[in-house]
DNA sequence: TAGTGGTCTAGACCACGTT
DNA sequence: ACGTGGTCTAGACCACTAT
């Protein structure tokens, strides 16, 4: 046997419509326990696949998510907010105050996994940042943790002869961070171009923000432009999607 | 039987690995196409069931795109830059031309599905506007295709006292746009806000942006402001991920 | 121990597209 | 007619969680 009535929706699509349809009605509210493929089975007469089959949709909608041995739960989200310009104004960087602190508000943020290395610059790395491939460039990884949940991975890239011998080779780069360092070495960055993208994520990445399915990634690239208008840094963001709203204000 | 050998991973997510490898090292590259669940049910002796759960996994990381009848195909992208700063400055829309022009360039972009309407309020867009819940609101609803693909759906929401017996309520807004019309009515928009969000889509949305699986979107909610810190506009816009690249200007 | 989700099998029929 | 992916079944064993 297979098969659906002649002009429906499959049976799987059906059961998770259904589903569906009872969250956002708000019959199961943001943490509550969806019933689980054997009940599916059982109330719909359906085989344990097809119940599988669409619990999975739901997944990969990012509206539910399945936690091994317990069952089938609606999603909570709590976004951060980000603000792009904000964020990027001298009073903040230039008052010793990290760019970051801004996002966090009452939540706990945590740093970790900082790299600091030396490299020779990729073709795209080098294109952006206007040196000749292979060009030496000093890259900084980190990842940051919010309430216990990695929510973003970054990785700077900044011309080696630029930055060398001074803390933005350091793990610690001091008061104000990598711009306020630029700023002394006379590179003050003061004009930013972010380019953001969305996909879903590879599998390294979903390890490393332990995303579930269903959860795109958000991609920023942002440049930093010096007064010279020359590209002083490359910062290439991953952000969990579900943990992140980005905001840009914007004079006509 | 069942189970993986102890310690590594499923096989279906072991062929999925593969398979990934494959294209990212260039052996498939974009449009390819990739061997089908039978040849890979022999290749790697699992079962049919098996072998479709790993293209599974690379269809909902948006890497890989099956067409009935015909077989798994990598997938192509070719996103447009859409400037989220030039597109609002005044230059553009208040000399005539279209805020949308600037994104399309040599390609071939068509607005259909326009819908103008007049609705109440709700509560979300009666808050962001500054109204009473309930207050009446002129909708506008667009759809954008691409080539032939729709990349983009636009819903705008204005105060209808601000609005009502001008072109904003017609269909054709006439040169310059909806932005235009409203710095004749005295309230020319002076600054914008953009917040960018990305999640899966929903069921509609993968309907009227004939969305394949794994790709999700960005929600673009922009409001618009006009000298006297009035907000006079709220559009919505839900985007094909895989169509755009945003890009913000920043000055520090 | 019982219940949950996770993986896996070996079949089946259907709809679609090409030959 | 044949090959492709899409849906579906009726089982099975495993791993994790709770009681």
């Amino acid at each position: 046997m297979a098969k659906q009535g002649a002009g429906e929706l499959p049976k799987y699509q059906r059961i998770a419509a259904e589903l569906r349809a009872a969250i956002e009605s708000g019959q199961y509210g943001p943490g509550d326990q969806l019933p689980g493929e054997n009940q599916l089975k059982e109330t719909h007469q359906v085989a344990l696949m097809t119940a599988r089959q669409a619990l999975d949709v739901l997944k990969n909608e990012g509206i539910a998510e399945s936690r091994k041995g317990k069952g089938v739960f609606v999603r909570a989200f709590r976004p951060v907010r980000r603000r792009g310009v904000q964020r990027l104004s001298q009073e903040v960087w230039g008052s010793g105050r990290s760019v970051w602190a801004d996002d966090a508000a009452d939540r706990d943020l945590v740093v970790d996994g900082i790299e600091v290395g030396e490299a020779p610059a990729t073709e795209p790395v080098a294109r952006v940042l206007g040196l000749e491939p292979g060009a030496a460039v000093c890259t900084r990884h980190r990842r940051f943790v919010l309430d216990g949940k990695p929510v973003l991975l970054s990785v700077s890239h900044l011309p080696a002869e630029l930055v060398a011998g001074s803390p933005v080779t350091q793990e610690d780069t001091g008061p104000g961070g990598t711009y306020a360092r630029l700023a002394e070495l006379g590179h003050k960055p003061v004009r930013f171009r972010e380019e953001v993208r969305s996909r879903m994520p590879s599998a390294a990445e979903t390890r490393q923000l332990e995303l579930s399915a269903g959860t795109p990634v958000m991609r920023i690239c942002r440049t930093a432009f010096d007064g010279d208008g020359r590209a002083v840094e490359l910062n290439e963001m991953t952000l969990d999607a579900a943990a992140y709203v980005l905001e840009y204000d914007i004079e006509a």
